[in-house]
Parts: structure tokens; C-alpha cells; sequence
DNA sequence: ATGGTAGCTGGGCTA
């Protein structure tokens, strides 16, 4: 339970805590990130279950409704009697100010070692031209406000998350047939590249160079079978974090597995001081 | 451009 100079941390999109709970503490044991950010949780704290987190030694964020859908969480490794304080300290859950439609339980943010760390789960946005695609678009005007405003207390930062985009070509099974379509469209593609813009590293693509990271294969049909994906789990940070980011995976296997949930989990290894 | 499935719910929405 010591932490040492290395930390390892993860996004999963986990479609349902509920349903997808032996399949998420099967990976926390054999993966033992020292934070995990979960998105769908589709639940609150009330439904969510604790125990078995707990008794592996983490410290649960949660943030969900009584809706069914969306929602996010945070496990925590506890540090235990260690020198370095590992605590997570000044948590806020959603988007502070947020109002009706952009104020759904789509991310929570913590402070974490010396660094700021967000959960997020953007909306889906369905399809181009509908309402939901608008509100995904101001939601994500609204989400690099935040970020921008959290830079100024915290210069270290580190988004993980499903984002719903896929932000390049390389990023989609076949990006011409998708290009004007949701999830990669071009405004959409512009708001990640917003992000990139004030300074956020995206290191999943920077570690993969030119190779295809896929995180979801849409579970209709044999999407996953025939490795027609999408790469819309992301994790970014500023600079410098970016510089001490040593391995990078996409666990691509999780999502072979009978009953998984439709995302792979990204796991990222960080040389902390 | 479409269809295909799964979860949460108790019909239809979200993804």
C-alpha cells in the first residue's frame, strides 16, 4: 500500500456499476491503479456498491442521480501510513453554477497528491442536428470554462474520462464514413481540439504515435469481432504531467469478455516525485 | 444511410 514514485491511474466507462461490478473489481485486483475514474455508473450513492472497494483499500467519490443513466465516480487508493499525503482533498461534484441541461452528474473533480484530477463523462449527443447534439456542444463550451478556471488554482491537472469524441481520423474504423457523423464531427472535433489549445497533452495518441487506440466497439452486431471501434475515452494533461507519463494501455481485453461493459479501460503510469 | 444489443425500468429512453 505504499505509494511510491510511480502512480498508476485509470478511466473506465463501466456501463453500469451495478452490473458491471465483478468485471471492475477483477481488474482493480489485478491492476491496482491508485485511482480509478469510472463513468455510467448509472447510479448514486445510495445503490452504489461500496463494500467490495472498500475492502480492497479505496476511497469512494461518487456522483450520480436517481435517473439510470450518466453518472461518475472516483476510487482512491488508500495511501495508508506513507510520507506522501493521499488524501483527496477539495472535491467538486459537477460543474459548479451548472444549470438544466448542462447540469447532469457527468464529472467530479478532486485534488489529488499535487495534482487536480477530473472524472468526465460528456454527453453522447445521438446524432447531428438533434437537440442532444447541441446541448453536448454547450456542455462542452462549459467544460473548458471550468478547466480553464481550475488551471488557475491547480497547473497540474489531469482529465480522464469518456469524452464521446473521437478526435482524428486515425481514431475512428473508417473515418470517412463517419466524419460528418456524431462523435467525430467537425464542431465537435473542435471542442477537443479547444481543450488542446489551453494546453491539455493528449497522451494516449501521443504514446500510440500513429496507431489506431480503440476504447469502444459499439456492442450491436460484431463491432468488437471486426474491430470496427472508436477511441473516446481520453486522458489529458498539462505539459509537464505529460512528461513523466510512462506507459500508456489501452486494456483492449476487458472488452472480449462475456457480459463487459461496451469501453475498455485506459490505464496511465506517472513518475511522481 | 441502416441494422444490430444492453441497462434501467416497468414504455421508452439513453447509449
Amino acid at each position: 500500500m505504499m505509494p511510491g514514485p510511480n502512480a498508476r491511474l485509470a478511466t473506465w466507462n463501466v456501463e453500469s456499476i451495478r452490473a458491471r461490478h465483478d468485471q471492475v473489481i477483477t481488474w482493480v485486483e489485478a491492476n491496482e491503479p491508485d485511482v480509478l475514474a469510472m463513468q455510467e455508473t448509472r447510479c448514486g450513492s445510495r445503490l452504489f456498491p461500496r463494500k467490495a472497494f472498500i475492502d480492497l483499500g479505496y476511497e469512494l467519490v461518487i456522483h450520480g442521480g436517481e435517473s439510470g443513466h450518466g453518472g461518475v465516480a472516483f476510487a482512491v487508493r488508500d495511501g495508508g501510513e506513507c510520507a506522501v499525503d493521499t488524501s483527496v482533498r477539495s472535491i467538486d461534484l459537477g460543474i459548479p453554477g451548472a444549470v438544466s441541461p448542462l447540469d447532469e452528474p457527468r464529472s467530479i473533480s478532486i485534488t489529488w497528491r499535487h495534482l487536480r484530477l477530473h472524472s468526465i463523462y460528456a454527453p453522447n449527443g445521438q446524432k447531428v442536428g438533434t437537440q442532444a447534439h447541441r446541448v453536448k456542444l454547450a456542455w462542452f463550451s462549459l467544460l473548458r470554462q471550468w478547466l480553464q478556471l481550475e488551471r488557475e488554482d491547480h497547473p497540474h491537472v489531469i482529465v480522464l474520462g469518456d469524452l464521446n469524441i473521437a478526435p482524428m481520423d486515425v481514431d475512428v474504423w473508417d473515418p470517412r464514413r463517419y466524419r460528418m457523423r456524431n462523435l467525430t464531427s467537425p464542431p465537435e472535433r473542435e471542442a477537443f481540439r479547444a481543450l488542446m489549445e489551453d494546453g491539455l497533452v493528449d497522451v494516449v495518441r501521443h504514446h500510440y504515435g500513429d496507431a489506431a487506440a480503440f476504447t469502444w466497439w459499439n456492442r450491436r452486431s460484431d463491432f468488437y469481432e471486426t474491430d470496427r471501434g472508436w477511441r473516446l475515452d481520453h486522458v489529458l494533461t498539462d505539459a509537464e504531467t505529460a512528461s513523466l507519463v510512462t506507459i500508456v494501455r489501452v486494456d483492449r481485453a476487458e472488452r472480449q469478455k462475456p457480459n463487459s461493459t461496451d469501453h475498455a479501460p485506459v490505464l496511465v503510469e506517472l513518475a511522481l516525485a
